[in-house]
RNA sequence: GCGCCCGUAGCUCAGCUGGAUAGAGCGUCGGACUUCUAAUCCGUUGGUCGCAGGUUCGAAUCCUGCCGGGCGCGCCA
């Protein structure tokens, strides 16, 4: 019995109670009802809290309410203990047999356990990392590779119709700026003051001078922007191959440029005009952006006829729900949280729900500690962490995994020690080692020739049997939690916490028959389960994009 | 000054969108392998949940104020 299974009963006690008139519920009974699983084993496999919510609205004390409710629920053969604790909590005892059918019920799902339809046939646009294509990619962008990647992963668990997008922004100033350092590093001249200064410049120049025959030779008003479309050209790709090594794949890369030769531009000025949010003043082109919530006003045009990069931000916009995205997903920087209420702004003035139709997730900024020391990270002065340093140093499962166990909206410490010397107390370790642990005991099973064909779930009676499946039986509602939520880090913490359940599990209960013993049911039934808790983990490790190794 | 985020064990962080005695990892100290992987398990150590009010059966969680830290407030991108 699934905990969603439980709840029903529940619900259905509750409308048999009411159609008895033993109660009467001002405002009607719930529609949904979830179980919790108490802290403490002592009050049961589950719970309810669901007595102290309905005894006021029923005219009478949550522990009245709670005894009519447990009258019910012990004439069912699958609930063995119901009993009422503290204010008003029923607890409850599922029997081992109807508790045991859920390794069963995971087997039969295979790879699809976990997953829902509750977001099924929403088109969603992700769009994450957003880099300037002008040097490598860094820790920050590492931290929204991984969990943005993981998002995308946990959405399309949850039945949505996911794009994984990166925004290229290969317009605007900061190109020529990389431009006109590769140009001056060619030369072997100083990099202007606000231009590119990292060491990637100097090599990237030397690069493009070797491959791009005469870019030096070039006229004074060409060669800037031959720097700037050669060193553009590498910088992209070398971005995309990281990227891939990383695991993470887009499915569009959208240049910002695009936008801007096709008159998306234009065309998304056209469209918001006659939704009557621009305005002009000071011979510039004007979004009343304060009309939903933002400080100011935002410039689309300047005075001097060229678009901002806000004009972009509005057009891509526009372009993204033309493309059919009813919900675009924004993960942005701490430095950017100030864009939030225009981006909403942009949204909002094209006619659309600012609350359903955009999303932004803002991420904290990531330290990083080595040596023990906080490391001050400047791309000025080219103490910049990156992505492919980074996998290097503690391989793609671990860095990913470790990215992606926080929430986003706290501050991260990224300790590199922590992630490579200790590697083997690294918590992605924990759980890749149980995968690890279950497909030894498969592939030793074959080889003892048992085969996964009936067992008698009653046999999983064993507390650690029972916390293994309770454990096993949370997986779906995690997976569409983290999904609404967009909190895929509940994910890796369910890994963990399903890993330790795993682990004790193990140490307590012998799965195959040693040495010359015969093959038990209850050899059989812990096979199952055992078959039953890798799928889990190899569903889990995926949505999180880590491997689930077959040895280690 | 205004806005957003964060203050939980020595350190890094969880805390299931209000529940029962606040958890995990690392660190400390000590146990468990002739049998399915010891990258594991068991025990030990550790907290005025920043402070003060409020909301209610019940608050780390929600509201207000204060203190402390991070970030942002361009016709830059």
């Amino acid at each position: 019995m699934t905990p969603e299974q439980l709840a029903e009963k529940i619900l259905q006690a509750l409308a048999a109670l009411a159609d008895d008139g033993a109660i009467t519920v001002e405002g009607g009974l719930p529609r949904e009802l979830k179980v919790e699983r108490p802290k403490n084993p002592e009050h049961g496999d589950y719970a309810t809290n669901v007595a102290m919510q309905l005894g006021k609205r029923a005219g009478m004390n949550p522990r009245q309410f709670a005894e009519l409710l447990a009258a019910r629920l012990r004439d069912d053969e699958a609930i063995t203990a119901v009993d009422i604790a503290g204010p008003g909590f029923i607890n409850l005892r599922v029997a081992a047999d109807a508790q045991g059918k859920i390794a069963q019920s995971i087997l039969d799902a295979g790879p699809a356990y976990g997953t829902s339809d509750s977001l099924h046939g929403r088109a969603i646009n992700v769009e994450f990392i957003s880099a300037n294509p002008t040097g490598p990619l860094h820790l920050g962008h590492t931290r929204w590779a991984a969990v943005g990647d993981a998002l995308a992963r946990v959405l399309a668990a949850a039945g949505a119709s996911v794009t994984r997008e990166f925004y290229i922004n290969d317009r605007g100033n900061q190109m020529d700026k990389f431009g006109a350092s590769l140009q001056a590093a060619a030369h072997g001249q100083p990099i202007p003051e606000d231009g590119y200064h990292g060491e990637y410049i100097l090599d990237l120049a030397k690069q493009i001078v070797a491959e791009v025959p005469g870019i030096t030779e070039l006229p004074d008003a060409e060669q800037p922007i031959a720097f700037r479309e050669a060193g553009y050209e590498r910088q992209l790709k070398e971005q995309q191959s990281q990227l891939e090594h990383f695991r993470t794949k887009f499915d569009v890369w959208f240049s910002e440029r695009s936008l801007h030769e096709q008159d998306g531009v234009g065309h998304a000025i056209q469209k918001l005009r006659e939704q009557g949010h621009l305005y002009d003043a000071d011979d510039a082109l004007w979004m009343r952006t304060t009309d939903f919530n933002d400080d100011k006003d935002r410039v689309l045009i300047r005075t001097n006829g060229e678009p901002t990069y806000f004009a972009s931000d509005a057009a891509y916009y526009v372009n993204k729900r033309e493309r059919g995205f009813e919900t675009c997903i924004y993960m942005l920087g701490a430095d950017h949280h100030g864009y939030v209420n225009r981006l909403k702004a942009i949204a909002a003035c094209a006619g659309d729900d600012p609350e359903h139709n955009i999303e932004i997730l803002i991420g904290q900024l990531v330290k990083i500690l080595k040596g023990g020391e906080e490391m001050k990270l400047s791309k000025r002065a080219g103490t910049i962490v990156t992505l492919a340093e980074l996998v290097e140093e503690g391989g793609v499962d671990a860095l990913r995994y470790t990215l992606c166990r926080y929430p986003t909206d706290s501050p991260l410490t990224l300790d590199i020690e922590e992630m490579t010397r200790q590697a083997s107390e690294n918590p992605v370790y924990y759980v890749q080692y149980a995968h690890a642990r279950l497909a030894s005991i498969l592939r030793n099973a074959d080889e003892l020739g048992i085969k996964l064909d009936e067992f008698d779930p009653g046999l999983l009676s064993h507390e650690r049997e029972g916390d293994l499946l309770r454990a096993l039986a949370e997986f779906p509602r995690v997976v569409a939690t983290a999904a609404e939520l967009r909190e895929p880090h509940r994910i890796a913490r369910y890994l963990e916490d399903t890993a330790s359940a795993f682990h004790k599990f193990y140490d307590s209960c012998r799965v195959l028959p040693r040495g010359d013993e015969e093959v038990e049911p209850v050899h059989k039934a812990r096979l199952t389960l055992v078959s039953a808790t890798r799928t889990v983990f190899a569903n889990g490790l995926d949505l999180l994009g880590v491997s689930a190794p077959e040895r280690m």
